[in-house]
RNA sequence: GCCGGAGUAGCUCAGGGGUAGAGCAAUUCACUCGUAAUGAAUAGGUCAGGGGUUCGAAUCCCCUCUCCGGCUCCA
């Protein structure tokens, strides 16, 4: 008996009925052999070591696939485990998968792991990597497994868990469990392994946390250790870097950096105040916004930051929403008030302030409405996750025949707000949220708004996936995820329908034929918070902002104090063009004063000497740039700063 | 909310029962300089807040607040 393995060039070569993984690549080189950390049979991710009985589609896997880098992840865990184990004799073990970066393993023990605790545990770990225990795949039945794990209460749990004849995450299914052992250590797992605990190139723990049992905070709390593996120290260290680099960019140090915003103590938790610098930088966000929402047919409303405790109990926020709320104040004659958390009541009784007629609709109401949420203290996160803020938010209310139509408007809207500030299409994609179990609205509602929401995204060829019961209960919504410059991705935009307010305030408009009908009502933010997107914004752009979005965008330093004059008069002149423009009138040297500039990330650095001022020209900087150009003539300056400085059309 | 870590000058941090420290920033003076840090001097603190232990607390203990990393949450 042979079996026949395509290989991934699309040759075939026959090998004996029950070669080896290791076997197959050594034929094929024995570098490849070397490298070799699993294989790759139709599809199914294999041990080097397990018997080859049938025909197919063949992979070496190494640590160079996304696949290999998985394997090592997931060994690295395992032997995290082992070190723990060892290490803290009363622990016990429940999961411990692979991750973006890296892998965790969750922990049950007596007190939680310290930082101490935590060099013990990478010290045992580089032991056992030393030691090059093998890893050998160990087949147990429920009954068999149950015993072998019988003082591990979580992994007992994961066992009686696996539904007979269907595959679950952690095992094989069916009667049958695998686990995979070395030395004296044995875990469940279904695989693959590494071949050994040797073969782990660079591992580094990184931190430990609290996390609970089945990611449910009702049960057992449990300890996480997080770590992180790569082919190569250099590439721990590389990855490590990327951490730093990307710690360099937290919006919540740029923010008080480049004097944008902060958040005083004696403020509160998740509020945050705006510097002028970024209050001008957050005027341009929000004239963009204003000027978007016109061309795209909104008008501008402005609804109290107060409004009865009765409007949001018809509003259904105090049966749902009641925990995010700040609590009420009684006034006057015992009448109950909440602080706002979202801007829709208003805009609805904006609606009902009069009778609506089919030719009012689409109305499009819009406003930078600024909500206050009550967010747990643990959640709390700069500006990305505040506990007050400012949502560019809309509401439309139209009829049925028009809602096909006016999905896409916004959906096209949203994109056009996401490309002004700098993202490209290539960044940015789409999740249609379907409806979840426990909903309001008729089926055919649902039906037809997640077809439309389909349509609109479709008809702007945005890619998108679907997340089946993930919409709210009110309606299906469309979520824009955009990725930054290091490749995070970030939810801004939104456009939801909502089958539930209408009914609520019983909303109406008179149709053609002179019936009351109750209008579609679909909620649109472009930005989501404005908070929030200039908390991304500032990542994106590691703060050095578009120019047209810099608070500063030119920066003038005279060489000397007898340059003043002609400084004042070449600021003057970009300030003409509508230009931002500072003169540094400190008595540092020209250096400082230009390495002040760049440090605050200004886009033009503009230095003006005694040549300048006798030919009326320029140095000029961008940011950027590693070199300067001398001599330029003072309008040409202008010109040049003024062109990147536009706002987008 | 839960688990851990942390809070000392505007910022970054040292000090860990016995008079509060450094660098950068700030202020003043001198320098007036051609593309990423001129020099000197000065000033700056309820050591997050409150309580306790002690002859004496930034330091040890308790409570609260805030921040950081996770978990959970984000109808």
């Amino acid at each position: 008996m042979a079996v026949v393995l395509r290989y991934p060039d699309g040759s075939e070569v026959e090998h004996p009925d029950g070669v080896t993984g290791l076997e197959v690549a050594r034929s094929i080189g024995p570098r490849l052999a070397e490298a070799a950390v699993a294989v790759k049979l139709n599809g199914q991710l294999l041990d080097l070591s397990r018997p080859i009985t049938e025909s197919g589609d063949f992979q070496v896997i190494t640590l160079k696939d996304p696949e290999g880098l998985h394997i090592l992840r997931h060994s690295s865990a395992h032997v995290l485990a082992q070190a723990v184990l060892t290490e803290f004799p009363d622990a016990t073990f429940a999961i411990g998968p692979p991750i973006q970066d890296g892998f965790y393993y969750d922990f049950g023990v007596s007190r939680p792991f310290s930082p101490e605790d935590l060099e013990r545990i990478e010290a045992r770990m580089h032991r056992i990597i030393a030691e090059d225990q093998p890893f050998e795949r160990v087949v147990l039945t429920r009954d068999e497994a149950l015993e072998v794990f019988a003082d591990h209460k979580y992994k007992v749990e994961i066992i009686e868990s696996v539904d007979p004849g269907e595959a679950a995450s952690e095992v094989e299914g069916g009667e049958i469990v695998t686990a995979y052992r070395n030395l004296d250590f044995i875990d469940l797992c279904r695989g693959p392994h590494l071949p050994s605990t040797g073969r782990i190139p660079a591992v580094k723990l990184l931190r430990s946390s609290g996390a609970y049992w089945r990611g449910d905070e009702k049960r057992d709390q449990l300890q996480r250790i997080y770590g992180t593996a790569w082919p190569s120290q250099k590439e721990l260290d590389e990855y490590l870097h990327r951490l730093e680099e990307a710690e360099k960019r937290d919006h919540r140090r740029l923010g008080p950096e480049l004097d944008l915003f902060s958040f005083p103590n004696a403020v509160g938790s998740g509020l945050a105040v705006w510097h002028p610098k970024g209050g001008m930088l957050r005027k341009l966000v929000e004239d963009r916004s204003r000027a978007l929402h016109e061309k795209y047919g909104f008008e501008f409303v402005f609804t109290p930051h107060l409004m009865k405790a009765d409007l949001w109990r018809t509003s259904g926020h105090l049966d749902y929403y009641a925990e995010n709320m700040y609590p009420r104040m009684v006034m006057d004659n015992d009448v109950e008030y909440q602080v706002k958390p979202m801007n829709c009541p208003g805009h609805i009784l904006i609606y009902q302030s009069r009778t609506r007629s089919y030719r009012d609709l689409p109305l499009r109401l819009s406003e930078l409405g600024t909500v206050y949420r009550y967010e747990k203290s643990g959640v709390v996160h700069g500006l990305l996750r505040a506990r007050g803020f400012t949502q560019d938010d809309s509401h439309t209310f139209c009829t049925e025949e028009q809602l096909g139509d006016e999905l896409r408007h916004q959906l096209r809207f949203v994109l056009e707000w996401q490309r002004t500030f700098g993202f490209q299409a290539a960044d940015i994609r789409a999740e249609l949220s379907t409806r979840p179990e426990k909903s309001v609205g008729e089926t055919h509602q649902w039906e037809i708004a997640e077809r439309l929401l389909a349509e609109a995204l479709d008809a702007e060829g945005i890619e998108y996936t679907v997340a089946p019961g993930e919409g709210a209960f009110y309606g299906p919504k469309i979520d824009i995820h955009v990725k930054d410059a290091i490749g995070r991705s970030w939810q801004m935009g939104t456009v939801q329908l909502d089958f539930n307010n209408p009914q609520r305030f019983g909303l109406e408009y008179v149709s053609p034929g002179n019936v009351p009908m109750r209008p579609y009502m679909i909620h649109c933010a472009k930005a989501g918070s404005i908070e929030r997107f200039i908390g991304i914004l500032t990542e994106h752009y590691a703060g050095a902002f578009p120019a047209w979005l810099a608070p500063v965008q030119v920066t003038v330093v005279p060489v000397a104090d007898r340059h003043l004059e002609y400084a004042d008069e070449v600021a003057a002149a970009f300030a003409a063009e509508g230009l931002r423009v500072e003169v540094d009138r400190s008595s540092e040297t020209v250096g400082d004063k230009i390495r002040r500039a760049i440090t605050q990330k200004h886009p033009f650095v503009v230095v003006v000497g005694d040549r300048d001022v006798e030919d009326r020209t320029v140095g000029l900087r961008r940011y950027g740039e590693d070199r300067d150009t001398r001599g330029v003539p003072l309008a040409d300056a202008v010109a040049q700063a003024a062109g990147p400085s536009r706002e987008p059309a």
